[in-house]
DNA sequence: CACTGTCATTGACTTAAATCAAGTTGTCAA
DNA sequence: TTGACAACTTGATTTAAGTCAATGACAGTG
């Protein structure tokens, strides 16, 4: 439970108040390729991940998948639904690989930060930086080319203190990560060619800069 | 200060809490085009807007400038940045037109609600909406074209009982209109004209629908 | 009124990225 | 080993939207 101790959605919680999350909470078991839940449908229950790899993603009317975000171990997703009127997933969920995550009633988190406004005010502060990501993001969709997204994404993903040549390693496949990026795979392979032979990555499965 | 009591922002405020807001608000006035703040400028208000139009946006490195959100009378905004660490505005705001807009002190909110979990779960809930909105608007800009982003758009901006023909109005630019969907000036008055002589709409410095 | 400047429209042209269509390569299973 | 399937790469072609450039339509000002 440790890893939900850690969580920032939690953090605001005492010992009392975090024991009712702890026991209303429910490990869950996914197969890679399994959905989790689906657009639309009602929502009850937000996720921790603990371990494996989640992708959040949209479907157009005419069947075309933006993935709008991956989900990493240590993440909890589908909270902010916890807050809205309609109660439904704006997302569906599909686990890429198997994963364990921790499944948490919606209902009892609620009631327990109406008596808990540090908890609340947590969490405000979470959800603004999720906003604010997120406007990153239109922006970049909006005025970067592929080219500058890929990098800014490689970059975005490096860890914190990260030297000149370094590492970085998915077991997603490349297909999502494109989707992720709102590019082709095709053009996202040429575009990792490209930076490989104009001299800033190495691939090889992962990616060296 | 009635347009404040409708605020959603202060709709879980009980009397006193609400007189608070009240006293440590301020009426501002923008000239058109005047700058209200700027990005990455430290950030200590945030704003109602009364009459008048602002538009929120971001520069990229090269100085193209992309709409983030039109603000109409009503609106809230900058409110989200109340809640962050780094207490900086993420956008700029500038007057489209002549603007009478009431500043707050977020400090102050702030201390309210630490008080008030009724507030702080009103305005979870109100940022959850935000952030499903710009979900939403993350797969318009990536699975759908500028014309399904014009039309979509104009059908968002109907108000709520709305009948098949009916009209709608702008006084802002159209090429504000234009960033604010990503799309090139030229390329949103072409969709426009397309649409008129398909079927659609008219246009007369407002279309009809 | 003519002169300016801003906004909007239109046309010709360019370009980034999508699409289409083969090929690779690798992995797993029979 | 073979075949089958998936992920990935590569090239050729198309296309939606951007860019560039000229023109038109007003609104405001001296």
């Amino acid at each position: 439970m440790d890893i939900l101790r850690q969580n920032i959605l939690f953090s605001g919680l005492d010992k009392t108040q975090f024991a009712r999350v702890v026991a209303g909470s429910k490990p869950i078991q996914l197969k890679e390729g399994e959905l989790l839940f689906e657009q639309k449908q009602a929502a009850n229950y937000f996720y921790l991940l603990e371990t494996g790899d989640i992708k959040l993603y949209r479907l157009s009317p005419d069947g075309a998948e933006k993935v709008i975000e991956l989900i990493r171990a240590g993440q909890t997703f589908a909270e902010a639904v916890m807050f809205m009127h309609g109660n439904i997933y704006p997302v569906n969920a599909q686990a890429l690989t198997d994963s364990h995550l921790i499944r948490i009633e919606m209902a009892m988190l609620r009631d327990i930060l109406e008596h808990s406004p540090q908890a609340c005010l947590k969490i405000l502060g979470y959800m603004s930086r999720r906003l604010h990501g997120l406007v990153q993001e239109i922006d970049q969709l909006s005025l970067q080319n592929a080219t500058m997204r890929v990098v800014h994404f490689l970059l975005q993903e490096l860890p914190a203190g990260a030297t000149s040549p370094c590492q970085l390693q998915w077991n997603t496949p490349k297909i999502v990560l494109a989707s992720r990026l709102s590019v082709r795979p095709e053009t996202f392979s040429r575009i990792l060619k490209q930076l490989t032979q104009e001299h800033l990555i190495k691939v090889d499965r992962k990616s060296i800069e």
